[in-house]
DNA sequence: CCAACCATGTAAGCGGTTACATGATTGG
DNA sequence: CCAATCATGTAACCGCTTACATGGTTGG
C-alpha cells in the first residue's frame, strides 16, 4: 500500500487541499495511481494524526472550510524509508486474458470486440502520452526533475505500445480461428 | 472483480478441489491472476450457493473430504455472459513510479538498486515465460485451444519485453544524473 | 437567484491479506 | 510413528468502491 506515498510526493510538489488531490489523481498522477477523494480524505487525516503533514485552516486563511496540507520533516522522512525499502512490480489481473481462456474452453464468445475496444483504447492512450511528451519533454536540455518525469512517461508509452502490438496479433489470431471455425470441414 | 469467472474457466479445464485450484493459481493462471486458498474456498461456496458449481462429496468418492467441483450450467452460461459484457485494462499501479516521483523533488533516493531489482525480476520471468513457450507452444500445427493459450503467453512476453527496455533505459538514466549529481560544480 | 462547482465528510459493503486452527492422508 | 503434505475452514483487519449527505463559493 502507498498511496499515502503517492499523496507525501503530490503535496512536496505542491501544497494542497484534498479536493485539489483528487483532481489531481485523475491526471498526471492518475496515469499511474488512481484514488477517489474519499480515499484521499482519509489518508490525509491520517497522516496529520501521524505528524507526517499539517493544515493550515485557521491559520493564515480562516475565510472558508478548505485546508490546505504541507508536508512536515517527518513526512519526508517517512518518504525517504518507503523508497530505501524494495517494493515488488504491480500484479495484472487482466480480465481479457480470462477471457480468451475461458474462449478456448467453451468458445466462441466473439472476443473480436472486446479486442477492438482495447486497441483503441490503448491507441488514444499513446496518443495522449505523446502529445504530452511533445508539450513537456521536447526542449533541450531537460532539468533533472524533467528527466526523472520523462523516465515514467516514458515506461507509461513502452507499455501502451506493448499492448497495441499485442491487440493487433490478437486481433488477426481471433479473426483466423473464427473464420475456421465458422465453415470448417462441413 | 473477476475471480469467480477465473475459477469458472479453470473447473472448465478440469474439475477440481479448492486445494488443487489454490496450486493451479500459485502456477500457469497465477501468471495473469493471484488468489490465495481462503478466497478461493469462499468464492467456491458462494458459487455452489449460486448454483453455478457442484460438489461430489459423498456422491462418488465418500472415503475423503475432498470436495470436487464440477461447473453446473448456469455457471457456464455465468460465464458465457461475462465475457460478453466490455471490461476496462487493468490499472497498473507501479510503486516505482511514485518513487522516481519523490526522487525528482526530494532525491537522491538511490533508486538505481531498485530498477536493477526490477531488471532481474523481469529478465527471469520472460525467460520463463520463454521456456512454456518452447516447452508448450513450439510444435506445429496449433490446435484451437494451444493458438489461445499461446496469445495470453505472448501478452506477458510482450510486457516483461517492455519492462526490461524500461529498465535498462532507466538505469542508465538513473546513473547520469546520479553521477552528475554526485560531482558537479563544486 | 440559481446552477455549477468547490470542499469535506459519513456509512455500508466487498474483496483481498494474514494469521490461526483443524484434521486426514501418505511415505519414509 | 512422525513429518510432510493434503485439504478445508474461521476470524480479524484493511483498503477500495459506491452511495449518500452537507454546506460554502462563484458567476451568469
Amino acid at each position: 500500500m502507498s498511496l499515502p506515498h503517492a499523496l507525501l510526493t503530490s503535496l512536496l510538489e505542491k501544497s494542497s487541499s484534498g479536493y485539489e488531490l483528487a483532481r489531481r489523481f485523475e491526471r498526471s498522477i492518475g496515469y499511474f495511481w488512481k484514488a477517489t477523494h474519499q480515499q484521499i480524505y482519509r489518508e490525509l487525516g491520517r497522516m496529520e494524526a501521524q505528524g507526517w503533514i499539517a493544515a493550515n485552516s485557521a491559520d493564515e486563511a480562516p475565510q472558508s472550510r478548505k485546508k490546505v496540507y504541507r508536508v512536515l520533516d517527518a513526512g519526508r522522512q517517512a518518504l525517504r524509508d518507503w523508497a530505501a525499502e524494495p517494493s515488488d512490480p504491480a500484479e495484472l489481473r487482466e480480465d481479457l486474458m480470462i477471457k480468451l481462456r475461458a474462449e478456448a474452453v467453451i468458445g466462441p464468445l466473439g472476443l473480436e470486440h472486446e479486442v477492438e475496444r482495447r486497441h483503441a483504447l490503448h491507441r488514444d492512450r499513446l496518443a495522449e502520452y505523446q502529445a504530452i511528451e511533445a508539450r513537456d519533454f521536447s526542449h533541450r536540455p531537460l532539468t533533472r526533475e524533467d528527466t526523472l518525469r520523462h523516465l515514467i512517461l516514458k515506461c507509461g508509452i513502452r507499455l501502451e505500445e506493448a499492448q497495441i502490438a499485442w491487440s493487433v496479433e490478437a486481433l488477426v489470431t481471433l479473426r483466423r480461428l473464427g473464420s475456421v471455425t465458422g465453415r470448417g470441414a462441413t
